[in-house]
DNA sequence: TGTCGCCTTGACAACGATGTCATCGATAGG
DNA sequence: CCTATCGATGACATCGTTGTCAAGGCGACA
C-alpha cells in the first residue's frame, strides 16, 4: 500500500480510502490511485486491515464436515459456500473423519485464523471446550449432529423420526425380522437412528429381542462383511435398515454377492448416489444436505448480524423415497 | 497476548517465546505463561504474527475445484487436505462452476487473504493475470486442466490418451458408429478428450464424417436430452463415448428410459459413483483424483520449500475399467 | 471582506504479533 | 577479584492496514 501511495503521489490513508470506496476523495485522486494500484497489481491485505478494523471481521468461516469427499458433506459444503460467496466470505473446509483429535485440531486451526463463525460436525463427547469462544461472540452452528455439553444453534435431520419412518415402512410390507445395521455408537446421529428403529418396533408391538442389531459399522467394508455374516447365520433377516450411506452401499454389495438383492428388503438412511438407477432401486430416507448447509450458513450470518435470540435447533425434514428395495415383501417362511 | 503477559507478570515477548517454543525461557516462566494462557483461553492470532514474521507464511492454501459437491472434486480436495494437514496448513476451498467470473473472484479472495499457494482448476481463456503473483513467488499448481497464457506446474490426467483408449476399446468391440457426447468446448479437458476420440478414429481408418458428435453438454439434464434426441433420429449410434461423469450419468438415464442400456455400448470418461453396481456395469476410463490432489499439494509444498526447477506437467495415468457397458457388441444392422 | 463550514488530504497511533537489541545477573575462567 | 560469556527478559520498532484528528483550501453567506 505504501508503494501504491508513493507511485500515486498521495498518502497511504488516501489509498485506503480509494480501495475501500470511502467518500470524499476527488475524482482525479481516485483515478491516480487506481492507476497506480493496477500498475503494481496491488491486492489489499485483508488480515492486516482486519487487525485494525472496528468490526474485527475476517470474512472467513470454518466448516468441519464428515469428510469433504462424502456426498452428504459435499452437498452441505456447497450450500454453505454459496451462502458465503454472496457475502464475500471465504470458507475453510476440513474433514472430521469422526476422530476427536481431528476435531480439536481443526477447530483450533480455525480459531487461530480468527474465523468469524464456525459450522461444525462433531464427534467429541462434549463440545464444552467451545464455551469461551461462544462467550467471545463467535457464532457456532452445529450441523448434522447436535452438540453435547454446550448450548448453541444446531441444524439437523430428524434422525429418530426418519429411522422410525424407515422401520415403519418395512413393517408395513409385513417384515418382522428387520436387521439394524448401524454406525458407531459414539456418533450422536447413529444413536438417534438406533433409537428411532427400536421405538418404532416397540410401537408396532414387535419384539426387539429377536432382531439382529449390529452397530459400529463405519464404512463399506465393515458393513459388507457384517451383512455377509448375517446371511451366514441361522434365521437371516427378511429386511435390513441401514443407518448411513456408506453402510447402505456395503449392504448392497453384500446382497448382490449373495444374489439376494431381490428377496431381501432394504431401506437406507441418507441417500446414495445413483440410488434410483440400481436394480432394485434403493429405497432411502433421504436427508436434505443442501437445506442443512444453507440454513446453517443463514444462522451464522444472522448471528453475525446481531441476532441474539436463544440458541435454536432447526430440524430439516427427511423424505422417504420408495424406489423398490424397500417394497420387497418378506420371503415365505421355511 | 498482552492480557496473558499481564496475568503471568511477564513481558509480551516472553509470552511469544513460550507460545512458539523458543529456547532460553526458564521452566518457571514457561509454567506461569502456560497457566495464564489456559486461564484466558488464549489462541495466538496467526495473521497478526504473520504480518511481522520473517517467512511471511500464512499456512493457508487456496483450492479451486469444479464444484465441492462433485465426486471428482471431492476426492481431489480430500487429498489436498490430507497433505496440508500434515503441515499444519488450512485449505480454502471454492467451487469454480466453470464460470470465469467465479474464477477471478475466488483467486482474488485467496490472494487478498495471502494464501501461501494456489491449486487451481480454471475456465478462463488465459491465466496470464496470475503472472505478477507468480513472480512474487506464490506457487501456483493447476489441476485437472492445463493453464493457458502462463507457464506453471500442472497435474492432469492424460485426457487425449484416455479418450483414445475408450474409443479404441469400442472400436475393438466392432463398433463403427460411436457417438461422442462432450462437455463445453471452452473447457480444456473437453477439447483434449474430443481430440483423442477423433485421433483414434483416424488411426483406425474410420471416417469421422458419419459420427454423431455433440458438444456443449454440461450436466445430466442436457446430456440426457441429447441422448434421447440421438435415438429419435435416423441411424442411432451403436456405441457412445461420454466425456465427463455427469454426462455419463445423463446418458445412462436416457438409455434406461429407452430400454437400450443392454444394446448400446457406453464408455465414460471419469468414474461414476457405484458404476460397478449398475446393470450393466459402467465401463469407464477412470481418473485418479486422489493422486492428482496429492501430487498437486506436493508440488506446492516443494515450491514453498525452495524448489525452483522449471515448471513441470505431471500426468496421472488413467485406467480402463471394464464393467459391462463398454463390452456390448454392435447391434446387427437393419 | 471576514467567518463559517465543507471537502480533501495526510500525519499519527493502534491492531496483535515477532525481530532486534540492550540490559541484568549469574557463572566460569584467569 | 575482575572480566568475558551466556541465559533470561523486556523495550521498542515494525509488519500493512484503518480510525482519529487536525490542517489547508475553497466557496457561500452575511
Amino acid at each position: 500500500m505504501r508503494h501504491v501511495a508513493a507511485l500515486a503521489g498521495v498518502g497511504v490513508k488516501t489509498v485506503s480510502r480509494v480501495i475501500n470506496g470511502e467518500p470524499n476523495v476527488s475524482a482525479a485522486t481516485i483515478a491516480k490511485v487506481e492507476a497506480a494500484a493496477r500498475t503494481l497489481d496491488y491486492q489489499p491485505d485483508l488480515h492486516a486491515g482486519n487487525l485494525r478494523r472496528a468490526d474485527g471481521r475476517t470474512r472467513t468461516l470454518g466448516l468441519l464436515v464428515g469428510s469433504v469427499d462424502n456426498p452428504f458433506s459435499g452437498a452441505v459444503h456447497r450450500a454453505v459456500e454459496d451462502a458465503a460467496l454472496a457475502r464475500g466470505v471465504s470458507v475453510f473446509a476440513s474433514s472430521l473423519d469422526d476422530d476427536p483429535d481431528r476435531e480439536q485440531e481443526a477447530v483450533s486451526a480455525f480459531l487461530r485464523r480468527r474465523v468469524d463463525g464456525l459450522i461444525l460436525t462433531t464427534i467429541s463427547e462434549s463440545q464444552a471446550y467451545l464455551a469461551p469462544e461462544l462467550r467471545r461472540g463467535t457464532p457456532v452452528v452445529f450441523v448434522d449432529r447436535e452438540p453435547a455439553g454446550l448450548t448453541s444453534d444446531a441444524v439437523v435431520s430428524d434422525n429418530a423420526d426418519g429411522a422410525a419412518l424407515a422401520t415403519r415402512h418395512l413393517l408395513e410390507q409385513g417384515h418382522r425380522r428387520i436387521a439394524y445395521l448401524g454406525d458407531r455408537h459414539d456418533i450422536q446421529t447413529a444413536r438417534e437412528r438406533h433409537r428411532g428403529y427400536l421405538d418404532e418396533l416397540g410401537r408396532a408391538g414387535v419384539s426387539t429381542r429377536g432382531q439382529q442389531i449390529i452397530e459400529g459399522l463405519h464404512n463399506e467394508a465393515t458393513s459388507r462383511a457384517a451383512t455377509l455374516a448375517l446371511f451366514d447365520a441361522p434365521n437371516p433377516p427378511t429386511a435390513i435398515f441401514s443407518s448411513q450411506n456408506l453402510v447402505t452401499i456395503g449392504v448392497i454389495r453384500a446382497l448382490r454377492e449373495l444374489g439376494r438383492q431381490h428377496d431381501t428388503a432394504l431401506v437406507g438412511f441418507d441417500d446414495v448416489p445413483l440410488g434410483d438407477l440400481l436394480d432394485p432401486g434403493v429405497t432411502v430416507v433421504a436427508q436434505n444436505p443442501q437445506e442443512i448447509g444453507r440454513t446453517a450458513a443463514e444462522r451464522v450470518f444472522a448471528r453475525l448480524d446481531g441476532d441474539i435470540s436463544a440458541a435454536a435447533r432447526t430440524i430439516v425434514p427427511t423424505q422417504l423415497l420408495e424406489r423398490g428395495s424397500g417394497e420387497i415383501a418378506p420371503r415365505a417362511e421355511g
